[in-house]
DNA sequence: AAAAATACCGCAAACGTTTGCGAAATTGTT
DNA sequence: AACAATTTCGCAAACGTTTGCGGTATTTTT
C-alpha cells in the first residue's frame, strides 16, 4: 500500500490536513506559497490520493461494472474494448465481469457491482435470464443500468442494440438483389430475442421481396452445430447461405471449405457480423455490420445522459450498413 | 446508492452497530437469537458492505489490475477472460485497462491502479515501454506485478510467457521433419523481445535440423504487412510460410487465398497460434499452441503465490505443443 | 487610526466499516 | 450465597478523505 497520506504530508510541513487537501486541489483559500510547498512534497513522496477513502466520501465510485457472458467473443470483445477507452478518457474505471451465460453468476455479478457501489453498470444478459428484479433494484440505487446486445424482452430499461430487423431485412433484400433462390438461413438460439427478431425479418422480408425462393431455415446452439447444419443441406443444392452471425458463420465455412465449394461462383455467403471474420476469408465474405466499437460508443453516451439526469428511458440502435465482399 | 448501512440496521433493531457487523460475520460472540434477527432485517433490507469502506479499514481491495494494450486481440481476450474467471472464483475483482500500445498511456492506467489500491497487477508493457520504475513504486508497495506476454527485458520481474524458444523451435522441426525447404518465415515487430526470442531460435534450430533450408524472412508490424510480405514472396515458388503469431497468420492466408493456391499441395502453412484462426480454415492450420487461457491461470497462480508471501521472483513459461491440422 | 474587507488557514464532523478492549448480564462452581 | 467463568454486547478509535464554518492575520477603505 502507498503509505503516503494527506495526513503525512501536513505533518510534514506542519500544516492542517484541510490545506494540504485543499493545495492539491488547487483551492482559491490556499496561497501560491504553500501551494507549491504542499505539491512539492506531495510528488517527492509519491502521493496519490486513495480512491477508497474519496469514494467512500463522496459516494461516487467512478467505476463502472460491465457484465457479458464472455470477453472471449468477436463481439463483445471490441463493445469492452471501446467501452473502456471512453470510460478511461472519462475518468472512469471499468470492472469486468463475465457471466458464463449463467444466471447465477450473473447474480453473483450484480452483487459485486453493488458492493463496490459502482457508477453505473452496463450489462448483457444471459441467454436464460427471466427475473430482472435484481437490476432494479441499482436502478432504485439510481444507478444507471445500460443494456446492450442481449436485452430484456420488456419495456421500461435502457437498451442499445444492433439494429437486429434492419439487418436482417438488410441481408434479405441483398440475397433477393442477387437473385439467390435456393437460400439455407441459419440462425442461433430461438430463446433470444435478437433470434427471432432477426428471423422474423428475414422471413417477413423474403417473402416480400423475394416470393420465388425456396429458403430452409435452422438453428445452431453453437459453431459446431452450424458446421452440421450447413454440410447437411449444402447436398441438396444451395444457392446461397445467411448466417445470423459470426459464431455461425465460422461453422459454415468449415462446412463450405471442406466440401470444396468455391464462392460465389458455387455458393453464395452473407452474414451479419462485425467484419473481422469476413475478411479473413477471400473473397471476402459480404456482411451486414454490427460493430461492437460502434454499440460501444453508444452504450456509453448512453450512460453519460443517463448520469447528467436524463431519466428518458429509451431503446437505442446502431443503423446497420451492407460491407460486400465477394462472396455473392 | 445503497442507502442501508450497519448503522441504520442497528437503530432499527436498537442495537450497536459492532453487534450488527459482528452478526453478519458469524462472529461467536453474538447469540444466535441476534443473529437470526439481523440477518433478517439485514435481507429485508437488501443490506451490502460498501466495499470502499471495508477496503478503507482493512486496506485491501481485492481488486486487480490488468493493463493490456488492446483487449480485442486473437490472445489478450482469453488471458483476460482467464484472469477474470480464476478471480472471480477468488473473490476478487478485475480492473481492466488498455494502453492502445502508448507508454503515456500505460502511465496513466499505473496511477489508477495504485489510487485504486490494487491487490496486484497484471501487465502487458507496450512496445516501445523501457522505463520500469513506476512499476518498481507498485513493487515497493508490496503490490505484486505479473507480467505476461510482453515483458521487461531486465530480471527482477515476476513473468510469464508463451514458450517464444521452445514454439519456434517446435515449428522448425516439423518444418524439417515435413521436408519443406523453400521457407518463407514471417515475424512481427522486431522490438519485441517476443520476437526476437522466436526469430533466434527459428534461425539456429532450423539450421541445425534443415541445413539444405533456404529461408526467407519477412518482419511485419501488422496483418496488412505480412499479407504484403507474404504476396511478395509467394511468386518465388515457395514451400511453406512459417507465421509468428495469429495477427500474421490471417495476413499470410489472405495472401495465399488470393493466389488460389491450394494447401497443403501447393503451399504448406503453420504458426503460432492460440488455435482459434487455424480452425476456422479447411484444411485446419497446423500451429504450435499458445494458450491464452492456460497462461492466464499461470499468471493468477503465480499472483497467488506472491499474495501468500513468496518473494521468489520467477519467469514461468507455457509448455508448447503441436497441433496438426492439415496444411503441411 | 479605527473599521471593514480580504486572504489564509484550522477544527471537526462525516462517509461505512472493523476490531481491541472493557463491561454488564448470565451461568456455573463450590 | 459468594465467587468465578462465560456469554453477550457496546465504546471508541481508526482507515484517508472532503468540506462547512469559523477564526486569525493582513490589507484596504474611510
Amino acid at each position: 500500500m502507498n503509505n503516503t497520506t494527506l495526513k503525512r504530508i501536513s505533518q510534514i510541513l506542519e500544516i492542517s490536513i484541510s490545506t494540504v487537501s485543499r493545495a492539491l486541489k488547487n483551492h482559491p483559500d490556499i496561497s501560491d506559497k504553500t501551494k507549491l510547498r504542499v505539491i512539492e512534497l506531495a510528488n517527492a513522496m509519491d502521493y496519490e490520493p486513495n480512491a477508497n477513502a474519496i469514494n467512500l466520501r463522496t459516494s461516487n465510485s467512478r467505476l463502472f461494472g460491465l457484465i457479458v457472458p464472455g470477453i472471449s467473443n468477436f463481439f463483445y470483445d471490441s463493445f469492452i474494448a471501446s467501452v473502456e477507452e471512453e470510460s478511461r478518457k472519462n475518468n472512469y474505471a471499468l470492472m469486468v465481469l463475465q457471466s458464463g451465460d449463467d444466471p447465477l453468476m450473473e447474480l453473483n455479478n450484480l452483487k459485486l457491482c453493488r458492493q463496490n457501489r459502482v457508477s453505473g453498470l452496463f450489462a448483457c444478459i444471459s441467454t436464460q435470464t427471466t427475473n430482472y428484479d435484481p437490476f432494479l433494484k441499482l436502478k432504485d440505487m439510481k444507478t444507471p443500468v445500460i443494456f446492450f446486445d442481449k436485452v430484456p424482452d420488456n419495456n421500461g430499461f435502457n437498451k442499445v442494440c444492433v439494429a437486429d430487423t434492419a439487418s436482417a431485412n438488410i441481408a434479405a433484400v441483398t440475397l433477393a438483389r442477387k437473385d439467390k433462390k435456393k437460400i439455407l438461413a441459419v440462425f442461433g438460439d430461438e430463446r433470444l430475442l435478437m433470434t427471432r427478431k432477426r428471423l422474423e425479418a428475414f422471413k417477413e422480408t423474403s417473402a416480400k421481396r423475394n416470393p420465388s425462393a425456396t429458403i430452409t431455415y435452422g438453428f445452431a446452439r453453437n459453431s459446431q452445430d452450424a458446421e452440421g447444419i450447413t454440410s447437411t443441406y449444402l447436398a441438396q443444392k444451395v444457392d446461397a447461405v445467411f448466417c445470423m452471425s459470426d459464431e455461425i458463420l465460422t461453422g459454415a465455412m468449415r462446412a463450405i471449405q471442406k466440401q470444396h465449394l468455391r464462392i460465389p461462383d458455387e455458393i453464395g455467403v452473407i452474414a451479419i457480423s462485425n467484419g473481422f471474420i469476413p475478411r479473413l476469408f477471400y473473397p471476402e465474405i459480404t456482411y451486414v455490420e454490427t460493430s461492437g466499437h460502434k454499440l460501444g460508443k453508444l452504450a456509453f453516451s448512453s450512460m453519460m445522459a443517463c448520469l447528467a439526469g436524463s431519466t428518458f428511458i429509451q431503446e437505442l440502435t446502431i443503423e446497420s450498413i451492407l460491407v460486400e465482399g465477394g462472396s455473392l
